[in-house]
RNA sequence: GUGGGUGUAGCUCAGUCGGUUAGAGCACCAGGUUGUGGCCCUGGGGGCCGUGGGUUCAAUUCCCAUCACCCACCCCA
């Protein structure tokens, strides 16, 4: 038996009607960019294995075990984007972005790639888009990046969306934290889940994460980033808090926050839908001050965002929020008999190049069936031509709206 | 990697305590109007009941395996 193909395990077909939502957020975003002032950047889908490893962090969960990696025919080791900051970064140097203006202000959209078990809001293949700001450390540009985000949301008319926000500090006081942190869990290992004992040699601001109820609240004690954040990073943070709340922008902050990126510094924030389930994570972005310095260009201060499209898809079907949908057609030309067909797909041709959507019958239907297919098209017009048209050189013109039938000259026909 | 759930028509799902031709709604096609849509009525096409094996006179139904998908853990967008 002929085997079945389908679709990979955590990839999947965007049909339309759907893939017209794709393209009303996709033009909102762009619309939203254009209003920001940010410009896109299309970068490949594959990268330098290297690239992320270094970028994104040895030790994160996306590097270790979940990219997209394998060799190319030379032997090199390549990687699928599993985000795109880096390589956005590597570009920006590639470029000399830096030199050709102070300020970049960059944006994407498209897919990426994550070996992760799917479920809902999580492909393989999921896609994103994002914004980065480069080459200032100004706290405005933090805000600029939070409100550019929301304001994708707003446009589109999503609901029930709560702002997160934390400071992750810099390498100047992250360790000092991580000291504390460590003295304080050393003696409560025995009672924390082994997950959170792992977390503890490798990553100990990861025991935030942890869901288990025990661990929590033993965590609720420990010490939080925030109150060791060194004098640049709290000044940082308090600017930005001022900023929102001057801008009116509610935000809640999240001391437990951790990125799973190693690149982030002082400002990290996520926005999180609260009827998305599991999956509520809408988008995520923070500062990465060392990255580009990290990946070999001059020290940049940046930031930047990421959101989930196909979560916000869920979130957008969920709220039942209406869409223009692209589908219906203008006009549909209804051919009766052999000879009319020639002159219908002449009149086609001619009206598709003056720019109306327009169909035709292509299997030699009934006029009955070839109204249902122009219902069911939601054309406005049907331009009816057979054998008593063609010798009379006239076309019948029925508005399905109104269901009125003029007859025209073929000579003066209007539409 | 771990746990739970579900596989029956294109879609959403009934159903078979094991027994003749396996159902509904939607969708599709045709007719009711020999050249006119939506509503309505009538009819029709479409299923190896996920796959393989076992038990049985008999399996879509019970058992086992397997695959696929979904949800959750984990992690994140």
């Amino acid at each position: 038996m002929q085997k079945k193909y389908q679709a990979l395990h955590g990839t999947r077909d965007i049909l339309p009607p759907e893939s017209s939502l794709w393209q009303y957020i996709e033009a909102k975003v762009r619309e939203v960019m254009r209003i920001y002032n940010y410009r896109e950047i299309r970068f490949p889908i594959f990268e330098h294995t290297e690239l992320f490893q270094r970028g994104i962090g040895e030790s994160t969960d996306i590097v270790t075990k979940e990219m997209y990696t394998f060799k190319d025919l030379g032997g090199r080791s390549l990687t699928l984007r599993p985000e795109g900051t880096a390589p956005v970064v590597r570009a920006y140097i590639q470029h000399s972005l830096a030199k050709k203006a102070p300020v970049n202000k960059l944006y994407y959209l498209g897919p990426m790639f994550r070996q992760e078990r799917p479920q809902k809001g999580r492909m393989r293949q999921f896609h994103q888009f994002a914004a980065e700001l480069l080459g200032t450390l100004d706290p405005a540009a933090d805000v600029e990046m939070i409100d550019l985000n929301l304001e994708v949301y707003r446009r589109l008319g999503l609901k029930n969306l709560k702002l997160y926000l934390n400071s992750v500090g810099c390498p100047k006081c992250r360790p000092q934290h991580r000291q504390k942190l460590l003295a304080f869990a050393k003696d409560k290992l025995p009672e924390l889940c082994s997950d959170c004992n792992l977390r503890y040699t490798r990553n100990p601001l990861r025991m935030f994460d942890c869901k288990v109820e025990t661990c929590q609240i033993i965590l609720k004690e420990a010490p939080v980033m925030l109150d060791s954040l060194c004098h640049e990073c709290r000044e940082h943070f308090e600017r930005v808090k001022q900023n929102l709340e001057y801008l009116e922008i509610d935000f809640e902050l999240d001391d437990h926050m951790v990125r799973g990126l190693d690149y982030y510094t002082k400002t990290a924030f996520e926005i999180r839908s609260e009827e998305l389930g599991a999956q509520d994570s809408l988008s995520g972005g923070g500062r990465y001050d060392l990255l580009v310095s990290d990946l070999g260009g001059e020290e940049t201060p940046a930031i930047g965002f990421a959101a989930g499209t196909d979560r916000l898809i869920v979130a957008i079907e969920s709220q039942k929020i209406s869409y223009p949908s692209d589908e219906k057609i203008d006009i549909f030309i209804a051919p009766v008999g052999e000879e009319a067909k020639k002159t219908a797909m002449k009149l086609l041709f001619s009206l598709r190049r003056k720019g109306h959507s327009c169909e035709i019958d292509y299997l030699d239907r009934s006029l009955k069936a070839q109204m249902r297919e122009a219902n069911r098209l939601g054309a406005k017009k049907v331009i009816i031509v057979g054998e008593r048209e063609l010798e009379e050189g006239v076309y019948e013109v029925k508005d399905m709206q109104t269901g009125e039938q003029v007859r025209m000259p073929q000579a003066e026909l209007k539409v």
